[in-house]
DNA sequence: AGCAATTAAATTGCATACAATCTAATTTTA
DNA sequence: TAAAATTAGATTGTATGCAATTTAATTGCT
């Protein structure tokens, strides 16, 4: 009986890390949403800005969809078709290698580049709203960051 | 400029708690998919199993799509294909609710309650091989219950 | 009763995710 | 060096997510 309890247990729900995660997740996607809307951003498409813009400062040894996709744990099959839409946007350009030909140089064009002015106040803005206090955002980044290095 | 660095830092992809969340709950998911393949479900359908499973023990005022979705923060865009194909599984039945007939009630079938057994191995098996202490994933998951609970 | 407003699902359209496969270029190795 | 193995992206196919719209049924209101 005892058993069968804590089966049923595991199977809740709410007892589910695997679901908070989902859940969370996907609910501060869409807090994101309408902040990004006026950037003319999806959430994936502004992660992969967010990469493109610290690569700026800090760049990385190729500006590959590799590179990209082992920033955002993301794989081409993502990727391609999210970046040609960036491309199409006019904020990044995608040339190949001249060392290796199959590999794709990403980079920011100038209206790429300007974007990361508007993009700035997003993060800071939503910080405010949430109403969670910024320590308790960032504790929980590190247990998350902890978490996935274990996973992956 | 230290104005600049705080922007810099605010933009920085790993101090951003959202993209913790969402790389974290992509892994997870990749961690289940092998077991639940064997079960014959994607993660989606797994959750509302879950769900399914739960309401045999309490069950809800009206098993619909929207107490389904309620419960899983989904709207009938995603359920309705998905219960779909459940169906085709032959693990739900969708019938019309006799009171009001644009509701459908949802039920397991004799299948859909069986595989109850096999799925219940699934999360153990996971927590034993993730190797996070079950205390520091039981935390998260409250933090994460929180944060969800602020956000939503 | 009769019609407007509301509601539950379904549908449509677009953008991910991701496994699996394919293609082309580069490396390795016999 | 020439074929085999590897690698970087692209492509294909399936299944979500979700906003926006549509359809059908029910409620509210006069």
């Amino acid at each position: 009986m005892k058993q069968v309890d804590e089966q049923e247990a595991l199977l809740q729900l709410d007892n589910q890390l695997c679901f908070m995660l989902y859940a969370c997740s996907r609910a501060v996607t869409k807090a994101y949403r309408p902040k990004l809307e006026t950037l003319g951003l999806t959430y994936p498409q502004y992660l992969v800005m967010l990469v493109l813009w610290e690569w700026q400062r800090q760049p990385p040894e190729q500006a590959s969809v590799k590179a990209l996709g082992e920033r955002l744990l993301l794989d081409s099959g993502t990727l391609t078709p999210l970046l040609k839409r960036l491309e199409q946007l006019g904020l990044v350009e995608r040339r190949r290698a001249v060392h290796d030909e199959r590999e794709r140089v990403l980079a920011l064009t100038e209206a790429g580049m300007q974007l990361k002015q508007q993009a700035a106040s997003v993060p800071q803005t939503l910080l405010c709203e949430s109403g969670v206090p910024a320590e308790e955002i960032s504790r929980l980044r590190q247990e998350l960051a902890q978490l996935l290095a274990r996973v992956c």
